[in-house]
DNA sequence: ATAGGCCTGGAC
DNA sequence: GTCCAGGCCTAT
């Protein structure tokens, strides 16, 4: 699922399910998958053994004991389902990496959006990510300056993957609403004070939401996601709804300057 | 910065 | 039917 912290708990699920592991067969089911992984790809995975499994931001890196990288992304709608290679399989089961041992991670993807590619040993991927929310280099000061660089409201320049790693539609603007800040306010314009907020306020929700799936209870405890017209928790001025960049952005007009 | 595309399902 | 969707890329 995917912002950083479910595509964290799902790499958590996959480490132990898949390192150490020796691949018997990668299945390519929906044709999309296959424009970056070719069967002939897939096939060449027969035999590698998965070293570790790395989070980067969204991105998911199976480092394989070759040298080479499987790089997966679950997009909008992804999700890992560890079962048996004999199972039947799910309805929206996209691709399949069968293991020597018989187990089985499933790619689940309604929406069929997620990326599989393989890197060669000698061309690792180049993901061109900021600092993770958690990197104790990424200090107050630096985001301060990167946000001081960039046009446009703050909302959507904390969906930029360059700027930060990881932050999604949702923790964008729940993380505004805990700093206070209008999703309006240009990024360059933010005060250090503001910035100081921010990033605390990111630190939080994310740290908040890590280990948890993406469910209805989770959903259920945002402050301004997907809350159109109820009350904001801190003041009960109704939520507002706006578009930018093409996206809907949730938030209080009054307590968000 | 915006629009459209990729895909498909679910809510209305 | 129509609209919306947690992401991200490309074209304008």
């Amino acid at each position: 699922m995917p912002e950083l912290p479910e595509v964290e708990s799902a790499v958590r699920r996959l480490r132990n399910a898949a390192s150490g592991k020796t691949i018997a067969k990668v299945s390519v089911l929906h044709p999309a998958l296959k424009r970056k992984l070719s069967p002939a790809r897939a096939r060449s995975l027969r035999g590698a053994r998965i070293r570790d499994v790395e989070r980067r931001g969204k991105h998911q890196l199976f480092h394989l004991d070759d040298g080479r990288a499987l790089h997966a992304h679950f997009r909008m709608t992804g999700d890992w389902l560890m079962d048996r290679a004999d199972d039947e399989l799910p309805r929206f089961a996209r691709a399949t990496i069968d293991f020597t041992d018989g187990s089985r991670v499933v790619l689940e993807d309604p929406r069929a959006l997620s990326t599989l590619d393989l890197h060669a040993a000698d061309a690792p991927p180049e993901l061109g990510l900021g600092p993770e929310p958690t990197d104790p280099s990424l200090t107050p000061a630096f985001f301060h300056s990167a946000l001081s660089k960039k046009r446009g409201p703050i909302k959507p320049v904390l969906l930029d993957q360059r700027v930060i790693a990881g932050l999604g539609n949702i923790y964008a603007a729940e993380s505004l609403w805990h700093a206070r800040i209008s999703p309006e306010t240009p990024a360059s314009s933010l005060s250090l004070r503001q910035v100081r907020a921010l990033l605390s306020a990111i630190r939080r929700v994310i740290k908040r939401a890590t280990g948890a799936r993406y469910t209805d209870s989770s959903v259920s405890r945002l402050a301004v996601y997907d809350r159109v017209g109820k009350p904001c928790r801190r003041d009960k001025t109704p939520i507002e709804r706006i578009v930018q960049a093409g996206r809907s952005t949730y938030y209080c007009p009054t307590c968000q300057r």
